[in-house]
DNA sequence: GTGATTGACTTGCATATGCAACAGTTGCAG
DNA sequence: CTGCAACTGTTGCATATGCAAGTCAATCAC
């Protein structure tokens, strides 16, 4: 063994498993608190959001930019579909499908989003910007590391 | 306004909710992939987890011990009991009960060890350890941030 | 052209999660 | 002792999540 320099292994401790559900519950309590004043889920708004963005989608290309199962997907469609805010219609194809956002759905983002900007800031001041940056750097890290299919996509 | 430093704000992009539940996604798919072997979900083996490291404990304890709600627990708990791995008997007060960990509990507990520590060892070599420890280290310090009312255990 | 294959969602099954409302106990006040 | 408040867990309701299997549609092979 060399005994030169010893790198000190950083062994992690405990597991990221039960760290990432029990962070992520906390902080989906702390945006639900802030979305819930409009009756929205902070999972039904990044969904909405990313309709928006990604303007009339096929539904597997929607789930994969989200990086989430397509059967995940259709069943959280259905809240915003029934609530008028997005729509699913019949793509080129006849297998295919377009996921589009409605009118209503454009102006619920809206609302949205000054909610959402809140909770952000929110969680900034009580994480420290300085922090919540860094975390979002090791996330994104983390999830690239573990997507090696994905073309470095910038939507947030 | 000062004019002599300026700490340029890190200002974080994106939603921190929303990458928090894509990267616990990944990783719950990770570990899953491996404790499946075994018929146990991640999550199932945390929760059979605390309750060995509890010994006989109050659901309501149990619950804030994994920072979750107690209804989730107490469903939660049903799949353990129903394999014959916990039970949930009679406490001292009648209004209170008590969650205890089974032979076969224990037993599975043991197998289930093994498999979490491949899918660790798995996740820490494809992350690299130093990363990992880097994101436990910022997950522990934001849940301490969100929770003040915890105090400092350290459970893994 | 017809059968096998591939493609793109959707459904069935099971769990995870939280909030609000509920139900049973225990204590305490008077 | 009685009634109300506080404590402890459990249901009702709604969503989120994934895997495996199922359903059509399109396409390729011959």
């Amino acid at each position: 063994m060399d005994a030169v320099v010893k790198p000190a292994p950083p062994k992690p401790k405990g597991c990221t498993n039960l760290k990432l559900r029990q962070l992520m519950r906390q902080v989906a309590r702390h945006y639900d608190a802030e979305m819930g004043k409009i009756n929205l889920k902070t999972t039904q708004y990044s969904l909405l959001s990313h309709i928006a963005s990604l303007g009339p989608v096929r539904p597997g290309d929607l789930a994969a930019a989200m990086k989430m199962e397509p059967s995940t997907l259709t069943r959280n469609l259905k809240p915003l579909i029934t609530a008028g805010w997005a729509t699913l219609e019949a793509g080129a194809d006849d297998r295919s499908r377009l996921v589009t956002i409605t009118e209503a759905g454009r102006s619920k983002r809206a609302d949205a989003l000054r909610h959402w900007k809140v909770a952000q800031n929110d969680l900034n001041r009580l994480l420290g910007t300085e922090r919540v940056a860094a975390l979002h750097a090791l996330l994104d890290d983390s999830l690239a590391l573990l997507n090696p299919t994905d073309a470095g996509e910038t939507h947030d």
